[in-house]
DNA sequence: TGTACATCAGTGAACGCGCGTTCACTGATGTAC
DNA sequence: TGTACATCAGTGAACGCGCGTTCACTGATGTAC
């Protein structure tokens, strides 16, 4: 038992180290991740991966799956630092960028274009919506201190389908709310992929940061959020 | 001379079929294009396609110019159907989001993640900004006819790069529209990436329109844009 | 505590595939006298 | 108008590469009596 416990811990141990070396690989070469190529910086034979992934699908999803839960840590812990209101904002969605710079494949991963040949399974699902949640945490307390303005409930049927989700989420969260979150959260990727994806070439280039503040701050107005 | 026409008119159908039918394989396979499986479809010798274009790069960017330019044209004629202000911003949005839904592996290889190993030559800038340079010229009209509040004067090193870029375009164009026309040109991306990427899956399934809608509307009130 | 057996990690060769690019070539089309 | 030459499109084989996955195997590590 005691043994067999360790044969566990030094699975353990391979599959993490498999991961981080695949990380690497994936911020040097870009989406095309190739099993073959980890397997050689792991020092072993090509097959001997399959002991830990099944397929070269499931160490993407395993790579997915850290990448949503390393975005969303560091989106939390700068939130807690940061005060309730605008300040919370823009601490949430800098750190969202400073992850993205530290790690453009990574974000590219998890927010670019879908890599060719591979179908997102369930289980990045939950992972993937951490962000966004906190970014709903984030207005709902604002609303609770007197920091939002809320809008207009919305109409029609895209307003039913935000109703829905604010069902599911619970926690008497207004569909107005889950908009707004959205609505920024979106916006924060687009300003994020903007740099990112090099659509800021001899335009911005010194200031970026100023840009991405300036995306932020448009973003919270847009939603009612005063400091 | 007569005769070498008919030559060089040849070759230009050459070029356009070979990139029709590139085209159609990046619809289907996602953003790896193979030359070889362009090659096939076309029935001819992998290498003939040599004759046209010297390398698969610069297929590529035949195609990634391409697609600026259809999407482009799309959004401008979407433009000049609309009334000018609000309408006309919102014309362009849908007209730029219905572009992508039909042809998303095209926009994923202009606005999503760079294709790996894939470096894009000067040539593509040009096209690349036509959307964004629209949307300026839509925001402008609407200023000069009161449809649009001016924000403030921005501050900031941020806001010397706008003024170059606003000195680069000409036409007297305030720093600050600059700033509005890319922060809703950036805003609209990700909306469209949004919906693309999948990542209204299980939350905003059948109004995605209005969902879209909704961005659009935001991104207007930002830059002070109304009815 | 010792022994027989089962489990598991890892190897190395192989399968079958597709890729971008090069090269010497064949014919057809155009050009110059 | 006819002939000799140059240009150009396209072929087909080959090079050298990398990929994901399978398979029979060797040894080491654990488990049960």
């Amino acid at each position: 038992m005691k043994a067999s416990g360790v044969r566990a811990r030094v699975r353990a141990e391979m599959v993490k180290e498999l991961k981080a070396v695949a990380w690497r690989h994936l911020a040097a070469e870009g989406s095309n991740l190739s099993l073959r190529a980890v397997a050689r910086d792991m020092g072993m034979a090509s097959s001997a991966v399959y002991r830990y992934f099944p397929s070269r699908d499931d160490l993407l999803t395993a790579l997915i799956i850290d990448a949503y839960d390393a975005l969303g840590e560091s989106a939390e812990s700068a939130a807690e630092k940061a005060e309730p209101g605008l300040e919370r904002w823009l601490a949430v969605g800098h750190a969202v960028r400073d992850w993205a710079l530290a790690a453009p494949h990574e974000w590219a991963l998890i927010y670019g274009s879908p890599v060719p040949g591979y179908r997102a399974p369930e289980d990045t699902i939950g992972p993937g919506v951490r962000v966004i949640l906190l970014i709903g945490r984030v207005l709902k307390e604002a609303l609770r201190a007197g920091l939002l303005e809320l809008g207009e409930p919305l109409t029609g049927e895209y307003a039913e389908e935000l109703a829905a989700v604010a069902a599911r989420l619970g926690d008497d969260m207004p569909p107005r709310l889950v908009a707004d979150s959205a609505a920024m959260f979106f916006m924060l990727c687009g300003a994020v992929n903007a740099e990112l994806f090099g659509q800021l070439t001899n335009s911005v280039d010194r200031d970026r940061r100023g840009f991405f503040a300036f995306q932020l701050g448009k973003a919270a107005t847009l939603a009612g959020l005063t400091a």
